[in-house]
DNA sequence: TTGGAAAGTCAACAAGGCTGACATAAACTT
DNA sequence: AAGTTTATGTCAGCCTTGTTGACTTTCCAA
C-alpha cells in the first residue's frame, strides 16, 4: 500500500478513511487557523475604530443574544475570569452601550441589557461578520455548510457544546 | 411566507436558501467561536506546562511545516509584527527548540529549523490537537469534513488563502 | 444570628499584540 | 564607489485581555 506522504502507511480500511490521515488532519488544523483570522478580521477593524477589542465584541454578542443575562452566566459562556469580563463590561457600561440592573429576586445579581447605542454597534459588528459568512456559505453551498456545522459541533468541548445548545433554545 | 424568527421574512427562493438566513449565519458564527476554543484547548494546556503560549505553538507549527523558512516568510504567514514574532522566536532559540542559520545565498536571511527538542514538543502539541480533530472528523464523517474544509477556505482572506495553498505544495 | 457561599468589584501582574526609532549587515542600483 | 533598499534584530513603551488575590455586599442555611 502506498505511503501517504508522512512516512506512515495508510490506515487499515483503505480509501474510505483517507480523510483521517495525519496529513488531512494537519491541513484541517491549518485551515481552521487561517479561517479564524478571516472570521474575526472585519469586526476587528470596526472595533479598532471604537478603541474596543474582541472581548467587547463577545460581550456585546452574548448580551444581545440573551438579554437580561447575569454576569455569572456570561462568565460561563465566555470562559474567562470574572475580573477579566468585569473590566470589559465596565467600559461598555460607562460608554452607555450596556446597562446593568440589580436583580429583583437576588440583589447580588446584575442583569445585562444592550442600550440603543449598544444594539447599534452590535448590529454593525454582526452584519460585517455575517456578510463574510454569507458569502462563504453561498460559495460552498448548503451541503458543505451542513458538514461545516457538524464538524464544528464535534470539535467543541462538551461544556461549550452545552452552552451552544442552550443558546439555541432562546432563538 | 413564514417569518424566520428575526422579524424578517425569508429570502426569495424559498427553502433552498434557508441556510443563508441571519439566524443560520449567527449560529454558524457562534459555532465557530465555541469550536475554536475547543480547537486550542489541548495545546494550550500543554503549552502552559512549559510556560509557553499560543504564539510559541504557531511558530513551532509553521517552522516544522516549512523547515528552513525565513523570518520574513513566517511573518507573512503569522500576520504579526517582527517585534512580536522576534520575542517568541528568541525564547524558542534560547531554549534550544529552534535553530537559526544564516542564509547561504543571501546572508541577511535567517533560516529556521526545529531542533530535536523542538520537534519533540511540536509533536506532542500537534498530536494533542490532531487527536481532537480526528475524533471530530470520525464522528462527522467524510462528507461533512469535505464541507467543513470547503467553508473554511471561503472564510479566509484571499491573502491567507494564498499562504494556505502554498503550504500545500510543500507537503 | 451568624457563618459560609455567591456575585461582583478593585488592584496588580503577565503574555502577547502594537508602534516608533534605530542598528547592522548584505544586497542591489546608479 | 556611493547611496538605497532589504532582512533582521533590538530597545522602549503602550494597549488589550488574560491571570490571581483580596475585598464588599448579599443571600441563605444551620
Amino acid at each position: 500500500m502506498a505511503e501517504n506522504g508522512l512516512g506512515r502507511s495508510s490506515p487499515p480500511g483503505g480509501e474510505s478513511l483517507l480523510f483521517l490521515t495525519d496529513d488531512q488532519l494537519r491541513r484541517g488544523i491549518e485551515a481552521m487557523f487561517f479561517a479564524y483570522r478571516g472570521f474575526t478580521a472585519d469586526p476587528d477593524r470596526i472595533l479598532a475604530e471604537h478603541s474596543y477589542g474582541r472581548a467587547h465584541h463577545r460581550a456585546l454578542h452574548f448580551v444581545h443574544r440573551s438579554p437580561g443575562t447575569t454576569v455569572n452566566n456570561l462568565l460561563n459562556i465566555l470562559g474567562v475570569t470574572k475580573q477579566s469580563l468585569n473590566r470589559v463590561l465596565r467600559t461598555l457600561i460607562e460608554d452607555g452601550l450596556v446597562s446593568s440592573k440589580v436583580g429583583v429576586k437576588d440583589r447580588r445579581e446584575r442583569h445585562l441589557y444592550l442600550t440603543e447605542a449598544g444594539k447599534e454597534l452590535e448590529k454593525v459588528l454582526s452584519e460585517a461578520q455575517r456578510k463574510r459568512m454569507r458569502a462563504a456559505y453561498r460559495e460552498a453551498g448548503p451541503e458543505a455548510v451542513a458538514g461545516f456545522r457538524k464538524v464544528l459541533l464535534e470539535i467543541m468541548d462538551p461544556e461549550m457544546r452545552k452552552h451552544f445548545d442552550q443558546l439555541k433554545d432562546g432563538m
